[in-house]
DNA sequence: CTGTTAGCGCCTTCAT
DNA sequence: ATGAAGGCGCTAACAG
């Protein structure tokens, strides 16, 4: 391995001033700038990123940490699009990212503390955001820079998180149903713990509330996210005398179990039935038919809130924000018009 | 910050026993051991990765290189799973993985670079192999310790990788479809030089062979990876005057757009068509019909490539391995018999 | 069984 | 504008 000594040794310079070319200190000469930066190549010299970290007490680096596998939901494109959207920031900004792997929540808890206490990084991102969550208030009380994708189940204020407003995506795609003549509306949504699928749903019933529309409880359903892709949701809705025309499913992936399940059961997507959806990833343009689906611009997600995190990390007192995302309905072929 | 030094203090030990005490080296006496451990946790002592990285040189952490993501392919399930089975080997050896975030080729490869170079991990996964890669060649070039999850494009005895046998996949699912009574099969393979396309095809290839079928080349497509889910593909199978009766997709993600052509065109599987698939992702169950595909074990994949690569770098010479994960049909609604 | 010393590779005062 | 010296937190000989 090479070192600052052998490029010092070879340039015919003291250690101390080749640190200082590498940090492109102003008082250096440019002679001597030059004779370095050449010994650094030709000996192909790259600076030791632990040697670095342990004296700048700083790892340029940030944790990713995903929401425990236990269910499939990290299938869901979503994730990979994330990621992408972190690494487009932590890329350019020369930062690297480390990702979690615990399965159970007690795993990824005692990995987020090696983050922290090991130094493994500056800060971590929150993928996910649970009710009364252990690794959340840990982060808080140890006062390390983190920022969630999503909204905090608490001091909301207090915690900087990147996030869509929710509710007005959901109103916006349910004014657009309705305006399309639908009135009976149903919404399927996840886990009624989870934040999106509240506010979304409180959207819902916010457009159908505006329109006159009477509320109907038979028409609000919540399944376990992918459990077998909202098989049952579906076949209540159409168990019913008075069937809705059209459904709002909280996530693409759900959508996609919907729509099979729909048109198993002889339900043609948009005929006789019409769906919308969220998130856009990819496969929402190739089902049949294409998804009408509200983008939330996963890609900025990712990228907000890698940028938010490391403005945080270079100054530990930024205050706390809260960044929205803004959305945009996606107009395919799910939908279809109703006359009156 | 806690350091050793506090715990010696506090302890009344020197810093050295104190370390053989994280260590747990067997000739410090239980008595001290107990005693420091004691005053670790009571102090909130944790191990600084870096300081103990720069002397160890090794770093207990593993690069995932993503292939470059101009395309959407990232968004194929593929990626969370062997992240996942990456993962459950990374967290159980306590190691963490980090993960490339370059869009461009040469991006990436400038990760990899700094990664090797400024010892950031210790072993890298390509999560994809092209042919002629700068990547590869580097890594070789360099002699760091990587695996490749696929097959290399050259020096495949030199190379570790862990791979499925997607020739003998590709030959059981055709030979299955023509045991089904099927002889009009046709491939929609993904990119020509990727090596899983080949050697599923090769595998189709023989089965149709094997059975007497004669080839017919109209019946062989390729397709860009996810480029409109396939719909030129499935057109040109349609618009033959003989139209196969089965078609097998290398993707299941392709296959979703296959089948929504399909479907969208008039042809419903599987009685009009049948279809068979690779990889058995979640959406696999979830589309209509539900796919037979094979299961390659993703998540193996990922799990017994980190799994190599953990004893590459721990082992320098060991020898490269080649890993053959084993596969399985899973039968689902997308194969109808054909009576003769 | 435990302490002392040196050093991993780099950065940062403090001199000059 | 540059060098020398010390230290980041930890481990690994070498003593004893």
């Amino acid at each position: 391995m090479v070192t600052i000594k052998d490029v010092a040794k070879a340039t015919g310079v003291s250690p101390s001033t080749v640190s200082r070319v590498i940090a492109d200190n102003p008082r250096i000469s440019p002679d001597t700038k030059k004779k370095v930066r050449k010994a650094m190549k030709d000996l192909g010299y790259h600076p030791n990123v632990n040697a670095r970290n342990l004296v700048a007490k700083s790892t340029k680096a940030i944790g990713v940490i995903l929401p425990s596998s236990a269910d499939k939901s990290l299938q869901n494109p979503f994730f990979p699009e994330v990621l992408r959207g972190i690494g487009s920031i932590t890329h350019k900004m020369q930062y690297s990212m480390t990702l979690s792997s615990g399965d159970t929540e007690e795993e990824i808890f005692n990995e987020v503390e090696r983050m922290v206490y090991g130094s493994y990084v500056d800060g971590v991102i929150l993928l996910y955001s649970r009710v009364n969550d252990r690794i959340t208030d840990f982060l808080i009380e140890t006062n390390f820079p983190f920022v969630i994708v999503g909204k905090p189940y608490d001091n909301v204020s207090n915690i900087t998180h990147v996030d869509n407003d929710n509710f007005k995506a959901g109103k916006d795609i349910t004014s657009y149903l309705i305006e399309q003549g639908h009135e009976r509306i149903a919404f399927i949504g996840g886990a009624k713990d989870l934040f999106v699928t509240v506010d979304r749903e409180a959207g819902y019933e916010a457009a159908m509330r505006e329109a006159g529309i009477s509320e109907n409880p038979a028409y609000k359903l919540h399944t376990e996210f992918l459990k077998s892709g909202g098989r049952e949701a579906v076949e209540k809705l159409l168990s019913l005398d008075v069937k809705p025309t059209g459904v709002v499913v909280t996530d693409d992936l759900m959508s996609l179990g919907v729509l099979s399940t729909l048109e198993e059961l002889g339900f043609h997507v948009p005929f006789d039935m019409s769906l919308v959806s969220f998130n856009n990833v990819y496969l929402s343009e190739i089902t049949r038919p294409a998804l009408t689906t509200v983008d939330v611009q996963i890609h900025q997600l990712g990228a907000q809130s890698a940028k938010a995190l490391i403005e945080l990390t270079l100054n530990k007192d930024e205050p706390a924000k809260r960044i929205i995302i803004p959305h945009q309905i996606v107009y395919r072929d799910s939908v279809s018009k109703i006359e009156k």
